[in-house]
DNA sequence: GTCTATATAATGATAGAC
DNA sequence: GTCTATCATTATATAGAC
C-alpha cells in the first residue's frame, strides 16, 4: 500500500466523481481536462495508458478508500453490533448519504464494453467483495450466528447497502437511502443482537 | 397503450439489449446496427432521433414490459402473500435470474452525462416507480400492515430487488440474486404472513 | 509538469440511389 | 424500408515547445 501525495489524491477525486457521473464511455477526456484544470496532455502524462490505465488506478484507490471508511470497522476490537453500525454509517458518509454513487458499481455495470482491461478490474473488484463479505460474515459470527446464518446476513447488508444507492436514484429520492440504512441497522440490532 | 407490431419488438429487444450491455454512450450507432442487421441509415428510418429517442421509446416499452411480466401481479385477485411471490418471480423472469440487468436502472445511473432527453426520462423513470411503490404498498395493507410499516415493506421490496441485481454483477455471481430473492419471499411469508 | 497544436480514428447524422 | 457513400464533429492520443 503506497502512500499517495496529496496533489494527486486531489486530482484522483476529481477524476473519480467524473467517472461516477458519467460512466466510462460517458466520462470523455474534455470532461476529465475540465473537471481537473489541466489540459489533456497534461493527464497523459500523469497516465500514460489514457481511460484504461486511469480507471485502473482510481479502482484501487476506491478500493482502499471503501476499506478505511466502511468496511475497516469491522476489524475493531467492539461489539459485533457496533462494528457493524459503524461500518453502515461509514457506507452512508462514503456515498454522501446517498447522493453520490459508487464508481465499483459503475464500472461493473457493463462488463461487455470494455472487455481488454475490463476484466482485470471485474476480477479485481470481485475478489475485494469476497474478502468484505467474508469480514461482514465473520462479524455476525462473531455475535453467535452459525455459518449459514452469518453469509446469509452479510449478503442481505451488502444487497441492501448497493439496492438502496440504486433505488434512490431510480426514485429520485436520497430519503430512500438514509431510511434504508436506518432501517438496516435497526433491523440488525432486532434479529441478530436483542440482548 | 398502442400495439406493438411483432418485427418492430424483436427490433426494441435486441436494441435494448444492446443499451443494457454496454449503457447509453457505450451503445454507438455502429453495435446498434451491428446488433440489429440494419444500416445506420435504416436505423435513422425507424428513429429520426437518433439514440436519445430510440432510448426514449425503449423505456417506455419496459416500462409496459415490466408492468405486464412483473407489477401486474399486485393487481391480481388473489392473496396478497401470492400476488408478491408472483411478482417477485416475474422479476426474477424478467430478469433472467439476475443474469440481465434492466434498462432503468442502467439509464439512470449517469442522469448528468445526457441532460437534454436524459431530464424527462428521469422524471418518467421516478413517477413510474412511485406508482409501482405504491401497488406494492397497497398489497401489503391487504395483507394487514398499516401503512406506514406496508410503505417501508414495498421499498425493502424494490431495494432487495435491484440491490441483489447490482450486487451479484459486482461479486460475479449469480447466485447472489437467486438466493437473495428466495429468502425474499421466505422473509415475506414469514414476517408478514404467518397464519 | 504543463501547455498548444495536431494527427488519426470513431462517432452521430444525412443525402440520395434502389 | 433498405442500402452505400459521405459529412461534420468529436473522440483518443501524440509531438514538441516551454
Amino acid at each position: 500500500m503506497i502512500p499517495v501525495p496529496p496533489a494527486k489524491s486531489v486530482l484522483i477525486n476529481k477524476l473519480t466523481t467524473v467517472f461516477i457521473d458519467r460512466g466510462y464511455e460517458g466520462a470523455t477526456l474534455t470532461h476529465l481536462a475540465r473537471a481537473t484544470g489541466l489540459s489533456k496532455a497534461s493527464l497523459y502524462h500523469h497516465f500514460p495508458g489514457g481511460k484504461g490505465e486511469m480507471t485502473t488506478l482510481l479502482v484501487q484507490h476506491t478500493i482502499n478508500h471503501l476499506d478505511q471508511m466502511v468496511f475497516r470497522h469491522l476489524q475493531q476490537d467492539k461489539r459485533p453490533d457496533e462494528c457493524l453500525i459503524n461500518m453502515i454509517n461509514g457506507f452512508s458518509d462514503y456515498t454522501q448519504a446517498g447522493q453520490s454513487g459508487c464508481l465499483l458499481a459503475v464500472l461493473s455495470q457493463h462488463p461487455v464494453a470494455h472487455e481488454a482491461v475490463g476484466n482485470a478490474r471485474q476480477v479485481l473488484i470481485k475478489t475485494q467483495f469476497q474478502t468484505w463479505q467474508r469480514a461482514l460474515s465473520d462479524c455476525f459470527k462473531k455475535a453467535g450466528l452459525r455459518p449459514k446464518k452469518a453469509a446469509r446476513a452479510a449478503d442481505e447488508v451488502l444487497n441492501t447497502l448497493y439496492g438502496a444507492l440504486q433505488v434512490a436514484r431510480l426514485r429520485q429520492q436520497p430519503e430512500v437511502f438514509t431510511t434504508a440504512t436506518k432501517r438496516l441497522n435497526k433491523r440488525i440490532s432486532r434479529d441478530y443482537f436483542k440482548a
